[in-house]
DNA sequence: ATCAAAAATTAGGCTGACCTAAATTATGAT
DNA sequence: ATCATAATTTAGGTCAGCCTAATTTTTGAT
């Protein structure tokens, strides 16, 4: 029986898929810094979590945890709420993308499977949230899409936009000022040689930015020609 | 300062203002059984709740309880929020109104004071809900309406609907198929003498439907020339 | 006025989810 | 290979919000 799953429990499971999406295992110490809790409570929760049954992750002392099938439909379940109710506050209600996040961090777990429907058909089955994340189907598929960091760019290169950070509004505001949004054209126009701080040129808004290179790998692109 | 107020504590002083609407004091055993918990649970919280500062309620010993003003602004946030909710459901995302209550339950727990404005924005600022409560405005102000009971009515007597009960999909249900809802011209044909049985004619639809009495103490009504 | 039944309260526990402090295990620079 | 430091786990709490059982208070029918 899959029991009952609770608003934190949800929020475990979304963070641990987040770490693990690129192979691997999230650790103690990754988790308990992005959910805010200490480390003490996170090795206790995991270790409940990857006794329940069925599990939703394993757990191997000092070598971290990993989302089991069961557990990563219920982390897509949960980011395919928070993605969808992202862009419809975007597209129904007059949000800006920088202020959907925080928002949809909390209504994703008041969600009933109704109003992601309703949400979802009012729409027409968005693919995309507004930072460029894939929406999980109704399946839960996830389309994969093949996409390189902006800081891997070289001097001339173009390309365009597919995803951008959407944790922190300031960024978003900052990038939003450019035009650097999903979908946007931007070529590499230089980089500094120390620390790397790149200045490209968005196309539709001509406009210049200046991005660093942490940034820069957070931002994902797709190249062009 | 006012603390940040649990989600189980905005339920508790959502139904006391139900309960004491109509003046007096809230019971233990009602409220008990209104959010499906032990009385032993509510004398607990109330006591809680009478000794904040500053406190939600009045609490007397085997008197009940009574909201101060300040839990009165709590409560009616609250319901401001599930009736905005309820509307917003039924107008943008085709919900019927015998669907939204539930989904209000626990969509007002998470939405914020910017999600608040943008849906009485999008809705042009309702008055009223699906089931012709009235929504709290901004200032929590509440406009008093003079209504009575549909079942005070005396044969031949014609009203309009002011108000039905939300709480019963079923009969929400039962009432939609008649027409009988905020704003529907009725009129009383008979009433049967020992159980007070109504018929009552309903002037859109042209429909006749049955209403028992307990019923008929529930929907509210303003009576007509 | 009496007293059984109903309502409410008190006492004592439980669970989920967190905490800090102490102990253990892993890691990487020398 | 050693060992200081970092990461993790264990131990022993706290707190909110619920529970049941026992007790006390109120109420209403006689
Ligand atoms: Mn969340
Ligand atoms: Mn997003
Ligand atoms: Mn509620
Ligand atoms: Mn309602």
């Amino acid at each position: 029986m899959p029991q009952k799953i609770s608003e934190n429990i949800q929020d475990y499971l979304k963070r641990i898929y987040e770490f693990t999406l690129s192979g691997g295992r999230a650790s103690t110490n990754q988790l308990a810094q992005a959910l805010g809790i200490s480390a003490a409570s996170v090795t206790n929760m995991v270790q409940k979590l990857s006794k329940t049954e069925p599990p939703y992750l394993t757990y191997e002392k000092h070598q971290g945890v990993k989302l089991t099938a069961f557990g990563q439909q219920a982390a897509l379940k949960i980011i395919r709420r928070h993605r969808l109710i992202e862009i419809y506050l975007v597209e129904k209600l007059g949000y800006t993308w920088d202020e959907v996040h925080a928002e949809a961090e909390i209504l994703e777990h008041a969600m009933s499977s109704l109003l992601e429907k309703r949400i979802d058909a009012a729409l027409d089955h968005p693919k995309f949230d507004p930072h460029g994340d894939p929406i999980p189907d109704i399946n839960l598929e996830i389309p994969e899409i093949e996409q390189t960091a902006l800081s891997s760019l070289k001097i001339g290169n173009k390309g365009h936009v597919l995803r951008v950070p959407n944790e922190d509004p300031q960024v978003l505001r900052y990038l939003g000022k450019f035009g650097i949004r999903p979908g946007a054209h931007i070529k590499l126009i230089s980089r500094t040689p120390y620390d790397q701080t790149m200045r490209i040129k968005i196309t539709e808004t001509g406009n210049e930015a200046i991005i660093g290179p942490s940034l820069g790998k957070k931002i994902s692109i797709a190249k062009d020609s």
